[in-house]
DNA sequence: AATGGCGTTTTATTCTTTGAAACACGCGCC
DNA sequence: GGCGCGTGTTTCAAAGAATAAAACGCCATT
């Protein structure tokens, strides 16, 4: 097993991707010992209390007041607050706006690993209401959030997602995409949950790059009768947020920068 | 030097602890090179190269695009969503329908390192309101949250607490707490935050000890009109998200349970 | 063409990491 | 009381993983 594959395989460093192991072996927010977690990983009981210490002492884990079992420690959470941090705090407040103005809950996501991930959600505090949870991931073709980016992605990435479609699905979705760039927001009528209807724009970067999206979900009999109102208020505050990014503007875009989405 | 703890110097792996310097090397969310990050950890560069390595396969730190930088990996939000993952969930709705209730921002906050750390946070849609941040630390002493997290507190944790107030001081809190255990909750007027207000109730574990807690906040000239009124629906709140978790009741804290807070 | 910046790769040497077994402690059971 | 089994902790010598330094390739700039 000591072959080379890829290049990072031979540089990492197996006492930090074991340790890698154990900060994994803890699901949900259950309390787990030494022993147990030592057998969930395969390693040695000495190994793994070391291990542990080690993520001990850093916060990552955090031993149980009887001194029996470990959690995992807030450190992660301080930690996971520095992810993306300046697209969150760059959209929170053209987020809230969007919640008070529709009273439906707004989702701010960007892509990752081929998949949609949630990092931001305000609920709308009607009681029928979509609520999704920060960390989750979410298909990209099914979700506004997930076509309004693909609508400005390069031909690369678009024929990454499109590639194992058959020709008349892609035939429809490139139609589809076409008319959410010209349009500048994309839908997602009940494709992803039955009921919910969602609009979405996204936020591009200086070189016209979807780096995130902003969508509003909601049930579709509410949605339907503001999509469009929704759609116009979301691609405004996309610019904004673009801007508030310290991205140059969308002129790029418009000039035939050979990003933009080739739908030939 | 020389403890005999768990937690000891002598068990730590350093591959691990350097690869957790790393991982903090990291601040709000701009990328940085190799180089960067080398210096800031004082590790040699190739260390550093595989330490980064090891925690991009992973997921704990992902590179860019054009593999000129590193940033922080979702693998984290992926990780701190499990953290008190119950406690989040169970507390969800009841934090939803308070919102709902008073329009006011509602806080889920945990006691960790002698802090107050934030768990959740709903806030409240007015265009005026509280707007804390998930993950953000706080002093427990000048919020309602610690204070009614510490009026249940059992007499070591509460000394702890005051040790380093002076009589007068420790003797006027200690007033307050009582008033606050009695009543069920506990104020904030303004001393956290000028013009800011808060109400918080403890949510109690099996002994009676203080597990989480919950507040609503929001300006004073609002609050204070509602602080009854909202007193009264986060204890009733607590006391069901306690029994939510499987905690059994508050019986014990009535039968003089020695985990009580004394005040002598 | 030369320079300096970057990330990557190689190597021999070293010192961390490691497994196994023993230790200490508490608990329930005969 | 002694036994067995359950924890978490400690030790130590052996093995091999982690390491530093220097070389490499690459792309800008000059």
């Amino acid at each position: 097993m000591t072959e080379k594959r890829a290049s990072s395989e031979r540089y990492v460093v197996q006492a930090v991707d074991r340790a890698l192991d154990v900060l994994e072996a803890f699901h949900g927010s259950e309390e787990s010992s030494l022993n147990a977690i030592s057998k969930r990983v395969s390693l040695n009981k000495s190994r793994t209390f070391r291990l542990l210490c080690t993520l001990a002492r850093r916060g990552y884990v955090e031993r149980t007041h009887d001194g029996l079992g470990y959690t995992l420690g807030l450190k992660l959470l301080e930690r996971a607050a520095h992810f993306r941090r300046d697209l969150k705090q760059s959209a929170h407040p053209y987020m809230d706006r969007l919640r008070k103005q529709f009273n439906e809950t707004v989702n701010l996501a960007v892509v990752h690993n081929g998949k949609l991930l949630y990092l931001n959600i305000l609920e709308s505090s009607r009681p029928f209401r979509m609520a999704a949870v920060v960390g989750r991931q979410a298909p990209i073709l099914t979700t506004s959030l997930g076509k309004s980016m693909l609508a400005h992605s390069s031909g690369n990435e678009f024929r990454a997602v499109l590639k194992d479609l058959s020709t008349l699905e892609s035939r429809r979705l490139k139609k589809e995409l076409e008319a959410a760039r010209d349009r500048g927001y994309a839908f997602d009528h009940e494709e992803n949950e039955p009921g919910v209807a969602c609009v979405g724009a996204a936020i591009l970067d200086d070189s016209a790059h979807p780096a995130a999206a902003l969508s509003i979900s909601g049930p579709s009999t509410r949605m339907l009768r503001h999509e469009r109102e929704m759609g116009l208020a979301l691609a405004e505050s996309c610019r904004e947020i673009s801007r508030h990014l310290g991205y140059s503007g969308y002129d790029r875009m418009r000039d035939g920068s050979k990003r933009l989405l080739k739908l030939a």
